[in-house]
DNA sequence: CCAAAAGTGTTAAAGCTACACCCATGG
DNA sequence: CCATGGGTGTAGCTTTAACACTTTTGG
């Protein structure tokens, strides 16, 4: 089930760059592999392409199989050859993004999963920190004229945790004034009318994105 | 040579979207089908991928052969399955800018190639209009952010034949003066010093790009 | 009452849009 | 001298960036 087994070596793997905010930083989900080649390393989820279904939707399985969530953005990144070095494989990678909270991670002991902070990635296997680079500066770049920042965050969230969003896939901080400006004017959110309590301070005002699928402005 | 022949239908094919400005339209180099399926539609150039190398340089081949250059912008777009309706193919487009001036087209009956302006194009070959209009897309976003015009036009050019390359693309005009502040404050190109006659009227400047490699803003 | 994060408005600079007249050439 | 496209500058508007104080809560 997991990425190039030697015998998909001449075939179409799909692989996946799975995106959570954890802790204000963008983390991905990796996989530690137990088969050759690269045994011992981590890699990204992915698996062969199954021919009698397309190519998103085999995307999609991966990701459900892995989250347990269906219900994510999911995007093609591009399609590379050369990911495992001596073979003639070609693999199609796809980004999808978390609200990581709602992910519920593979329990299994072989190809066990976990979140890494992009930031601090090891070495991983084949191409893929190269990969993950790619994904995370598409995505930075995507969140400034598109809502997608929806599929990162819970249905109801605060005007802070959509800024942590932002800064964590920018890698640089905003003034909190301007932010809130350009996002309301954007009018792709609104509040909800609702506040939450957190700590010794004042509550914060709840949002939601007025539409939970992908808008290109 | 060409796109999904029956015996490529297990496979991985590389197809192309070669652009070209003529006349002040885009124009992209389609080729007639001479085989089934689709036989008799006109469609993109492609082939199948020789595994032997990699997808970026299959890529690069066949556009030589198509175009007789080899120093083009080329830039992969993406990779969709069900090219071909009843297969089970996956199929990497990528796409090309060229000086359609210096684009020399293959001579033969067989597979005849041609421009077609890309708006005004038949019906084609499997899911071939869509490709074309994302790409025209793509690329047009991409002038307002990089130099990849200068794939389009030859290297010393007026600054009206290259804001005919953008009205072309965006499928609008725009002011002159603005148009040129723009270009000459964005540090792409810069003026070499000479004019050019070109009818009954004052003679334009000539200007290049300073460099002709991809520069992303 | 103290600490902590939420909420809010104004001003200056930069960038973008719209717009009209003169210039060099060929016929 | 006429027609054609090349070349140039400015003023208003919109957008962005910078910046500080008050509010609400928990302890």
């Amino acid at each position: 089930m997991n990425q190039t087994k030697s015998e998909l070596s001449t075939d179409v793997a799909v692989i996946l760059v799975i995106i959570g905010i954890i802790g204000g930083a963008p983390h991905v989900l990796l996989v530690h592999r137990t088969a050759t080649p690269e045994q011992n390393k981590w890699a990204l989820p992915g698996g062969k392409w199954n021919k009698s279904e397309s190519l998103e939707s085999s995307a999609e399985k991966k990701l459900v199989q892995e989250t347990g969530i269906d219900t994510l953005y999911l995007e093609q990144l591009f399609t590379t050859t050369g990911l495992d070095d001596e073979s003639s494989s070609a693999a199609v990678a796809y980004f999808a993004l978390t609200d990581f909270t709602r992910v519920i991670l593979r329990a299994e002991e072989e190809w066990k999963p976990d979140w890494f902070n992009v930031n601090e990635l090891p070495e991983l296997a084949f191409n893929n920190n190269q990969v993950i680079r790619q994904a995370i500066t598409r995505i930075a770049a995507k969140l400034q004229y598109s809502n997608i920042a929806y599929s990162l965050l819970p249905e109801e969230f605060t005007l802070r945790q959509l800024q942590d969003v932002y800064e964590a896939l920018e890698g640089q901080t905003v003034d909190r004034r301007n932010f809130r400006k350009k996002m309301l004017a954007g009018g792709l959110i609104e509040a909800i009318g609702k506040t939450r309590r957190d700590g010794a301070h004042r509550p914060a005002q709840l949002y939601t994105f007025l539409q939970r699928e992908a808008v290109i402005l």
